[in-house]
DNA sequence: CTGGATCCACACAGATACTG
DNA sequence: CAGTATCTGTGTGGATCCAG
């Protein structure tokens, strides 16, 4: 809760004020994966000062963003999920992510790739289409899998079983802006999958987007 | 330009790095509606500290998403122009948009309303739908207005002869969420029209969106 | 006038240590 | 595990000043 407004009737200045501070939407990606606790949300990102983190929370918490809930005995878990209100900040996040994914070049030594970040890379790259498919991404130890069922997309962390396997050895962000298509990521040494070339490239047609700036 | 990074490879955390920072995306906010000058961006923003105007346009310039322009003599003004890389931000902002002005309630006294605000607000809460409409929007002194072509939306600054005139008297937070409808807008007095309520009714239903989070 | 630069005070972020 | 406490630094807010 930013205490300093931006002193405008204006719906973009209001969500700034709610979400607009440094880690917030950061937070939020990671939450529209899946509920969190404070420890998960901390191993997603690592250079989050802790108490940044706490301050976050609280204040999504007080705006009705997320919820913070006690799990039941024995696990006495303490969870945060965002609430409904919180979860239409969806496509904030997938626009944001669409937009800076043409900015990510190379895996640089310093960043981190995360199980989340998968999740909504694919996400905010899905162009709804008239096919249906499975695949498993794997990324190092990293594994999510998509179902793309026509204009229906449904992500989440982990394998599935009967899936066109793809996996990167490389920045997947080339991929992603179609810098690279599927019969050349193949090549290059950048994936390999378990299917075909044609699979490739039609994963690399359902998870596009527009290509690089100048 | 953030020196301190994310340490993520994200397309959010990209785009966050460039367009996180505090009024940046109030800034190019107002730059989606029209090429500026830096005293154009300070009269729409007035609440924006100077040196952070200055040093936001100068952050956007080295990013490719602003253009610093100087005009033809006998002008020589200098102009503000989006790249077509920084105008590719609309989706981000008109997400914002939406979701923000879902927790716009009162038009409290310390907040002004400006054209650009008037102006993204109607791209932000458009329904495509299968009509044609032009309406002209007022509201005080500012006058914008929005040609409804189907799916198709243009807005922009000021007046449009031959267009349906709907003058707002308060808030219009209530009737873009869908708190209020056209007619009982009318009955408040909180709209006023050159036309029917039924004109109003379908202005109202051309810009909306969802209600206001409880 | 426009288009900034400069200065200072302060709030917030970063880093780390510590606790129920 | 889930935070709080503390200290330090940088970015922001606010005012003023200056050059073309």
């Amino acid at each position: 809760m930013t205490t300093k407004t931006y002193g405008q009737y204006c719906g973009v200045a209001r969500a700034l004020e709610l979400v607009g501070e440094r880690w917030a939407l950061l937070i939020i990606r990671d939450l529209l994966v899946g509920p969190k606790r404070y420890t998960d949300l901390r191993a997603g990102l690592p250079k989050i000062p802790t108490n940044v983190l706490a301050t976050r929370l609280k204040e999504f918490e007080q705006a009705g963003l997320v919820e913070r809930r006690v799990q039941a005995r024995p696990s006495g878990a303490i969870v945060y999920e965002l609430t409904p209100y919180g979860a239409d900040l969806e496509p904030v996040v997938l626009a944001l992510g669409a937009w800076g994914a043409r900015s990510l070049g190379e895996l640089r030594p310093d960043e981190i790739v995360t199980p989340d970040i998968l999740v909504m890379a694919l996400r905010s790259t899905f162009q709804p289409g008239k096919q249906k498919a499975k695949y498993e991404l794997r990324f190092g130890e990293i594994v999510v899998h998509a179902i793309v069922d026509r204009d229906d997309l449904t992500v989440e962390i982990g394998p599935l079983d009967g899936a066109t396997v793809v996996e990167a050895f490389g920045p997947i962000g080339p991929l992603l802006t179609g810098a690279i298509d599927g019969a050349e990521a193949l090549k290059t040494g950048l994936l390999k999958t378990s299917g075909t070339a044609a699979d490739l490239d039609r994963f690399a047609h359902f998870f596009r987007i527009g290509p690089a700036p100048a």
